[in-house]
DNA sequence: GTTGTTGTTGGCACGGCGCCAATAGTGCCC
DNA sequence: GGGCACTATTGGCGCCGTGCCAACAACAAC
């Protein structure tokens, strides 16, 4: 009987190796798809030590969480001084590439890990942008339908974000929402679409 | 015996009346601290009911979004043809109204109800938030720092929503997704911020 | 080898969910 | 108006996932 049933382990030891396990599992499936059954079988342990070390299933999750959102900033220093459009367009670069780097779980965190849910979601999405869309004459563009509703998809979240900050948070007035909304949708319509597709600006011209 | 126990309702009656039951609690607790339970003895029927009518509770859930997600937007001829920019800030405005009018319920679809993760959601976006002002100059300015956080943050939501987009749905290039942010934070330094809160441009001036 | 410590196990109890056979309102027909 | 078929509605069974806790066994100290 040289081998022992099981082994014992040092505290932060064990803890670290069901985080792992944990992790895999929370972001390959969704929190209510992964049982502590599984995680325990994962780790190998029994599914009470999950408990012990954590207390709750929503604890451990709450942990992992903690862990992938705050991973996915590092390095500030290497934005130089220079006047404010190189700054941007160097934090963008930045932004960009650690985005790239770290592959899509700080996109996600949060929500992306619910199917049914998120095509309900876009569905709606879509109508609502198609709506904008028409509202700015942008509905006779048929070639790059596709990118252009992605890129007011995108704005479409910079407006949830703002009305959230407005009428949730109360951290901004109307006022404020409005004139970021309008200088954002303006510049969108203006510098970035026509100069996204190497396209034609929409048919009333700028402002 | 003149009081039957219980009374017999047309198919789409005791359908609508469920619903509406499960939407004012899934509205004000989450998914999950909502049992079938709860709808049930809310709306005075059996538990076994709910699953005749809808299948699953994930199912009513799933209706009950459906709804909530695509009420935001009705009118659209409201808005007349004109030059770019009137029709903008006349889409925005109508945009407001509509968000106003109806509660925050649209914005909070999908995430919103579960306390415990937003605020490591935030707190992680916050330190972000903070990074990138600190990139950007703007951390010298204490006395709107809550403010400009908040307009910061809602360019995150552009940036996460943007990089999805990219990533995960490859519905954009890497490219776009650049010129996308850049002009949008650019306008945003050099256009929203200063006039949002009648203060004076960050320090190294436009571009 | 014995003993104390504590990391680890296994099982109990509770609650939520999906399912289905039985029940009882309700309109129809004579 | 009384029986009858129809089906909306009920109530309870079985399963699964979670939190909890007392017992157990690996390991170190002596």
């Amino acid at each position: 009987m040289a081998e022992p049933r099981w082994r014992r382990l040092g505290a932060d030891q064990r803890r670290e190796e069901i985080l792992a396990c944990a992790q895999r599992l929370f972001t390959e499936r969704s929190y209510a798809e992964v049982s502590t059954t599984d995680i325990a079988r994962e780790a190998g342990v029994a599914r009470g030590l999950l408990n012990h070390y954590f207390g709750t299933k929503r604890d451990l999750y709450l942990e992992v969480v903690r862990e992938a959102a705050t991973v996915p900033l590092v390095a500030v220093e290497s934005i130089p001084e220079g006047p404010l459009d190189e700054r941007i367009a160097a934090a963008v670069v930045w932004f960009l590439d650690a985005l790239q780097e770290q592959g899509s779980s700080w996109i996600n965190v949060g929500v992306g890990r619910e199917p049914d849910l998120d095509r309900i979601l876009a569905r709606a999405e879509n109508d609502s942008v198609d709506r904008l869309m028409q509202l700015l004459g942008l509905d006779t563009e048929i070639e790059h339908r596709k990118q252009v509703r992605a890129v007011i998809r995108s704005f479409g979240q910079l407006a949830r974000g703002a009305g959230r900050e407005w009428l949730v948070r109360k951290a901004l007035t109307r006022a404020q929402v409005q004139l970021l909304l309008t200088e954002s949708l303006l510049t969108i319509m203006r510098d970035v679409l026509p100069n996204a597709f190497g396209t034609s600006p929409p048919r009333s011209g700028q402002a």
